[in-house]
DNA sequence: CTAAAATATGTGCTCGAGCACATATTTTAG
DNA sequence: CTAAAATATGTGCTCGAGCACATATTTTAG
């Protein structure tokens, strides 16, 4: 609130009784200066405050910000879509600044095909890479070739482990398993047949539903009401044909179950099965695709969990281009929140 | 995904085979350049796409920011303190680029204090005013002043009709009305008594709480299920003691109300009094007090609506220095999601 | 006490855009 | 055809930070 008056180091020189070398000296710690300049320099740089103009730097610096994107392709699982426009967001706030942007696109059910990318990827000129570490092992293997090549790297959408979480961006997903769980807990009270569901496309990529199932659990377990009771239920198959029968067959065998919480964004399918006819059911999922939220209007759909991947890889983007940029700290833990969806509210979430 | 290779002033003089005086003339169309000249070099930029470089641009206007906030002490009303902490992140991003600040507070429920102290900053010599426009009239004869003597504004928390609605971030509260109203229903089922409260302490700034009863009686209207009966209460008063007394009477009064949708963030002093032994309640209110989320964890709300206010004046302030700053326009319809909170997932919200 | 070495300080260029002013070229008037 | 006026073009400074290099001052060795 006080009179913000902008120094610049010819200020600072001026009050010193200095000139601006000796100033700069003083400021980057290089030297060769005496210890009354540098007591004098120091006093007046306390005193004011000083900071640097950032425009001035980065001009001086001329730095150029190449990134490179490690993502599945959005073509193949539409969750990543919405990725694309919070980078391209990003993108339109920094490339006046000289940042500049790469896709390298993987199959997200495909390990050999994350290799063979990321391969690629590394052979790019690029400052710093956003990447969704999807498959653990090769994930780390990447990382850690990054690391010894010196290159900036930033996680978006799952954690690894042994990874220095300063580095990544995304959602508490053993909270967001409980969230469910409060879900369906105050929609239906008690006495209820509560089914956890893992469909799964193609390949295995557990983690992520393993540690949802647990934050569920969790919140059952803490409730201490018999009234409820849970049981999971894997969903594989090899081809979608195979997957919908399979589906098919779970809801003919379990008319008992009211409760249904599906563990990824694939819930359009079950819902599509559904029959909205039974009064008190809940059903709770993730992700606002566009086919999950067509059940969300129909009520078939009770409510959807937000994983927001624009704004995970918006702020991936963001959080690499100032460090590169402007040597910003990256904020410690990046948990952004987990928003609970109905469709009253699903629309400020669009776009 | 070209080789975006950023040209300079001095790269297109070569090119065109002139001096970078005329590029700069032909590139703001300052006049006194040969047709040539302006072909040759007009060529180039449309070939290259000329981008300046937005950094080398700020620096040589060296402009600076003063911002003025004209909003309510948070002091007076806590809902406001998250806005500073939103206003005091995008500080942060922007003091490197030359903004400074300035805070005038009003009394949210004394129309004299607002004009008192918007009078006061008029008098300041700000580049541009965020403001929360609590009174309607006051707020328009204000913005209009600001017109007048072409001081750029922008308004945060609630819109005025009047006014250019790119000039305002904020919630659509007919819709977060509804979506109290969903979660009500979702709650709920059916057979219930639905009170809408409207607790006001000293002042009757009742638009905003009248647009959400508009959008929660609209989404039970079109419900059309005659279990739900609706009724409207006003609990009003001159002290707090008072208030309290008001409220017990009414609680009292109203033992087959289940459902309580209140429309600001007041409604602690509801849940203070509100018993929580009967089974199937359902009660939602608006904003995430630490006094209101204390009785969320505890229960005995189910929902809270959050408006976000750090976030829109977050976004007010980074809106008004990117344009003053560096002529970015400002989006259109800058309505922030309304985000559904409950006893799981309060904790992203906060900081 | 002097010359060389070590240390301290200052100067002037750069980054890219933008503009004032200087200079060069073309057009017009007589 | 020439001088003045009009027009076109180019030069060099500035914004603030940062650094290489030039210069000044102090310390050390003999």
């Amino acid at each position: 609130m006080q009179d913000m008056k902008k120094y610049t180091i010819k200020d600072i020189a001026k009050l010193a009784g200095v000139s601006k070398g000796t100033v700069d000296r003083v400021i980057h710690n290089r030297g060769k200066v005496s210890e009354t300049a540098l007591k004098k320099v120091n006093n007046i740089l306390k005193e004011i405050d000083y900071q640097p103009n950032l425009i001035a730097q980065s001009l001086k610096n001329n730095k150029n910000c190449h990134l490179c994107i490690l993502m599945p392709d959005p073509e193949i699982d539409p969750y990543w879509a919405p990725c694309i426009d919070g980078i391209e967001e990003a993108l339109n706030e920094f490339s006046p600044f000289g940042t500049t942007l790469e896709y390298v696109y993987f199959n997200p059910f495909n390990k050999d095909s994350f290799e063979k990318q990321s391969l690629l990827a590394l052979k790019s000129e690029f400052d710093g890479i956003l990447l969704a570490p999807l498959f653990q092992k090769e994930s780390i293997a990447f990382i850690n070739e990054c690391d010894k090549i010196k290159k900036t790297y930033f996680l978006f959408n799952n954690d690894l482990k042994s990874v220095d979480s300063q580095k990544f961006v995304g959602q508490d997903l053993f909270q967001s398993g409980r969230i469910g769980a409060k879900l369906i807990h105050s929609t239906l009270k008690g006495n209820a047949e509560v089914a956890i569901i893992h469909i799964d496309e193609v390949f295995k990529n557990a983690t992520h539903m393993q540690e949802k199932e647990k934050g569920f659990r969790s919140y059952f377990n803490e409730l201490k009401d018999n009234s409820f009771s849970l049981n999971t239920y894997k969903l594989k198959h090899r081809n979608a044909n195979n997957l919908k029968k399979t589906i098919k067959y779970f809801i003919d065998t379990h008319p008992e179950i009211n409760g249904f919480f599906v563990t990824n964004s694939k819930i359009n399918l079950l819902a599509a099965l559904l029959n909205n006819s039974k009064k008190s059911t809940c059903v709770v999922g993730y992700d606002l695709l566009q086919e999950n939220i067509k059940y969300l209007k129909s009520g078939i759909i009770d409510y959807l969990i937000h994983q927001n991947p624009k704004r995970q890889a918006y702020l991936g983007t963001v959080f690499l281009a100032d460090y590169i940029l402007f040597n910003k700290v990256i904020p410690n833990k990046n948990l952004i929140p987990i928003d609970i969806v109905n469709s009253e509210n699903y629309m400020g979430y669009l776009k």
